[in-house]
DNA sequence: CATGAATGAGTATTCATTCAT
DNA sequence: TATGAATGAATACTCATTCAT
């Protein structure tokens, strides 16, 4: 008469995610096994399939979990007082951190090309980070402290690829200091979103792109 | 006992390598198989050893050309008459429109973390790309266009970022207008590089950052 | 420490039976599954051991209540005042109206080759069917309806036969009218019967091979 | 620059073939493996992969080999000069002979339900068997060697829904003796074929339903 | 009586690679 | 130079069955 104890379930189902992220950052995502998950959650073959319907369903939630992570974090740091800027930037000096992390991501963007169930998870994510960041660039733009010309989907496209670009920054040189590229990229987020170098009032949009409540 | 014809020999090389790109562009790096490889080659699969050892040297060799190409590119953009920043920008610009090509950049870049081969060729592309655009910018330096602070490396590696940023973009979301960012990102680049974006004039630097010497 | 109440646990044994039934007769012998099973039964995967010791249990147990209630209904026609003929031709007329029904019992032939369990099943439940047509023809010979050179038993075995070429027909051409091929199969066992066709009187056997006595 | 050679390729896939039909007939349609098949035709597993795209292709080949040569043996029967009823007959006394083959034989017809593939072959071969059939009752009608009342479709399927009563009969008592009721099986279809034994002229019709030649 | 967790051998199939000709 | 035959380990996944609760 025990019924399933959901907790329970939840539970090793998270272990067993966890180990498969532990494989997918070592392996890859093509390179991971079942096998190899199995072995690693410490599960016979058979049982994994009593928690994930596929190795796709495996990798889809693992990749759901992750960007729900990244977002979730990023959202923190949005309305947690911070400036857009400043939770962009948490984010892009964490990332690049773990390479590996960085390799799996790409491969999950390549992967979004041919599956669909992973382009509709990743352009989700990825949708609403930059629907939160347009948002606090239109607040700003309100305020007057962001430059009222940019277009703010635009911008939040432009600066999300930031994110990406220091997770391959880290790719291509390893050895090197992220810490410096990520502190020019800051910069570059700063001047675009300063009421415009060119027209006059620059230097106050550098300290003002913060102070976003909305939600 | 005929010899070989070094140069036949190179051609038929050349021409699997075509249509294994080919193959790994629809199918990406680890989901085509040499089979595909042969099959769109019109060649036996005991015929594809003869010209490559094993798949992995398929895809160095492909990675290795590919990237080749992206250089040898830029290197004309860059010493053919047109700024830094124009160079940059028709990379950009080219790119994105091709969002297999940017998967399976991807891919490579993550594969790059595994296999120490395609590490070197990736490695070894990168950084010679890198280094062109740091001499240019010292060169602008030197000049008096580039605002003498910046780090000639590190804005070389912000710079290059930058087109994976592209790359990334467009695969974020492959609806979008890749223009609107591309233009984006030759404003931020545009400012980086200007003698500094408070004192005016922008625009100079765009012509300016050409010319320099030899590889 | 509960007593199991016997008639309960019967009542679910036949319900679960009832599930499996329509999940072989929906997938095949082999191709259901306990787990499909269990979910048509509604109970859980290890419940089922408890109410049989194997997949092939299973099948014995629906193999045979199925025989059994085919042999039954045949009994019935034959001792309910009609004759074997239209006791016979009753089985008939109402198999092929269903060729998943058809095709369980085919797999079922198959299956006792190789399964002596199924076997003695099948075996068994045949011969008693066989028995009582010969025991129904012996008593129309003695009454001299029934021409007196037939073997009671192989003649049995040839109107036995027929209700499986009526099976066999209706899968070999799924689209046809089962009615025409049954009335010849009726006309062939009339004549069979009949003292002689040639003697000119066949129609009187027709309501004669009733009335023989018990089981 | 050896091309294929056409017959050294269709030698080796008739081995498999054959070895595939001793497994089908020792272990039943989905009880044989892809792994038994391999061990008995002597090949690795991938091999077998380079001669049948799937297992299902394996089943299908099997199958239509069988019933074509079934069909052939028929045709030659019945155009060789013999009746049509000696044909069946001969394939009636042929096949019960050996029951595994029988047995073979129903999984097919039941995984015609289930498998388009396998009911595309069973029921094209069935067809140009009653076709043929049908055909030489249509001739010893225009002869009046045959009832003309008789419909020749419906006959047709009737004659050849015995082949199968007889194979159905070895499998629900091996040990009986088949003689006797493909015997009565030919009296049967010698008396259905013939001007009906109500309507006077009955003895002409069982010595006459030969003599077929029309293709 | 009943659950769902867990097993592990087994399934068909794929694939990079080697070999004989 | 080139072929297609052949390999065998590996792949994702299934399934009847057992077990702890």
């Amino acid at each position: 008469m025990r019924k399933i104890d959901p907790i329970k379930h939840e539970k090793k189902r998270q272990e067993i995610l966890a180990a498969a992220k532990r494989c997918f950052l070592r392996s890859g995502l093509s390179g991971a096994s079942t096998a190899q998950i199995c072995a690693e959650a410490g599960i016979s073959p058979g049982h994994l399939y009593h928690y994930f319907e596929s190795k796709d369903a495996i990798i889809a939630a693992m990749a759901d979990a992750r960007l729900e992570g990244t977002s979730e974090r990023f959202k923190q740091d949005v309305y947690g007082g911070g400036s857009v800027i400043s939770a962009l930037l948490s984010e892009i000096e964490e990332q690049p951190a773990n390479p590996a992390q960085s390799a799996l991501f790409f491969e999950m963007l390549a992967e979004s090309r041919r599956n669909p169930e992973m382009a509709k998870i990743l352009h989700g994510r990825s949708r609403s980070m930059r629907n939160l960041i347009a948002e606090v660039i239109r607040h700003g733009q309100a305020q007057g402290e962001i430059q009222p010309e940019l277009d703010p989907e635009t911008a939040a496209m432009a600066i999300f690829g930031l994110m990406d670009a220091t997770k391959a920054v880290s790719l291509h040189d390893p050895k090197q200091d992220i810490k410096k590229i990520t502190a020019l990229f800051k910069l570059l987020v700063d001047r675009l979103l300063s009421s415009d170098a060119k027209t006059a009032k620059p230097s106050r949009a550098r300290k003002s792109a913060q102070r976003s409540r909305s939600a």
